[in-house]
DNA sequence: GCTTCTCCCATTGACGCCCATATGGTCCCA
DNA sequence: TGGGACCATATGGGCGTCAATGGGAGAAGC
């Protein structure tokens, strides 16, 4: 198995931590993973958290573009201008920090969506409605 | 080679738990299927079941495109961030989670169809009126 | 000094694992 | 051919374990 896959709904505590769903905690510790990158998603309003290697993708995307492009140019600011590095507590909570907070909409609750490489933080209406739009948008594509 | 047909409708227990059909089950062993792949269907109100290979599929498919395009995140949200793994119990049951009850309007009875390489979980109601509708060539959409 | 973060422990509620019972079908034998 | 024993499946429920959550106290920073 070992990627991240479904998705799970925790609440906020009054500090501000939430706990991360066991199923992502074994998958990173089966990678060895002990730092999280934090970054934010270029189409949605959601939080991209992996490993360091996350970063490397990124980075390797970029300079695949040309450097000049606003496309290439783009990039760079979110990845390296807006990551962030964080590490999961004892129980394995993160803090919500308002970096979070502001560009996902996030309140009281989080909702943690499995992307294969690496999860997402979503607020969960955002996220309802994000998946919802998708599932239209292959309607009329022909279905496996 | 054995395929899942046929169609059975089993009760929900007080803990959520439904017994998946023994041909079914069968069929799930002789395959080597420990693991059990679910995703929503993109076009019925029906959450598709079937091995790892089923995620493979999808995956391929994402693959086959760019991987930082619109098209693939979008595809990622649902294969990934909608798909979840399950195991059965030692007696053949799986949980029925609200992840399947709200898609499907599954609540207390839920119908187990055999389509070949895997198999789905519907409504009973919602199934027949899709049967029906397909008999007479149309697509039998209920409003979600 | 006060606030903010980290480490630690307690609670509780859900889920997995186990065993018990019911129900319906099949096979054997009279 | 009818009755009964046997078996497999579906279903019900107890109980232990672990994840999610809440809160306290010490450590570090402003």
């Amino acid at each position: 198995m070992s990627r991240f896959l479904s998705n799970a709904t925790n609440r906020i505590d009054a500090k501000g931590r939430v706990s991360v769903p066991a199923s992502f905690r074994s998958v990173l510790s089966e990678r060895g993973i002990q730092e999280l990158y934090c970054l934010q998603d270029f189409i949605f309003p959601a939080v991209s958290v992996g490993g360091p290697d996350l970063l490397d993708r990124y980075e390797r995307q970029i300079a695949s573009a040309d450097p000049f492009s606003p496309e290439a140019n783009r990039m760079s600011l979110l990845v390296h201008g807006g990551g962030v590095f964080m590490r999961l507590d004892a129980e394995g909570r993160l803090m919500v920090t308002d970096f979070i907070r502001d560009f996902t909409g996030i309140s009281s609750e989080v909702t943690f969506v499995g992307r294969s490489d690496h999860f997402q933080l979503w607020q969960p209406q955002a996220f309802h409605e994000a998946q919802a739009a998708a599932r239209e948008g292959r309607l009329g594509l022909r279905s496996l």
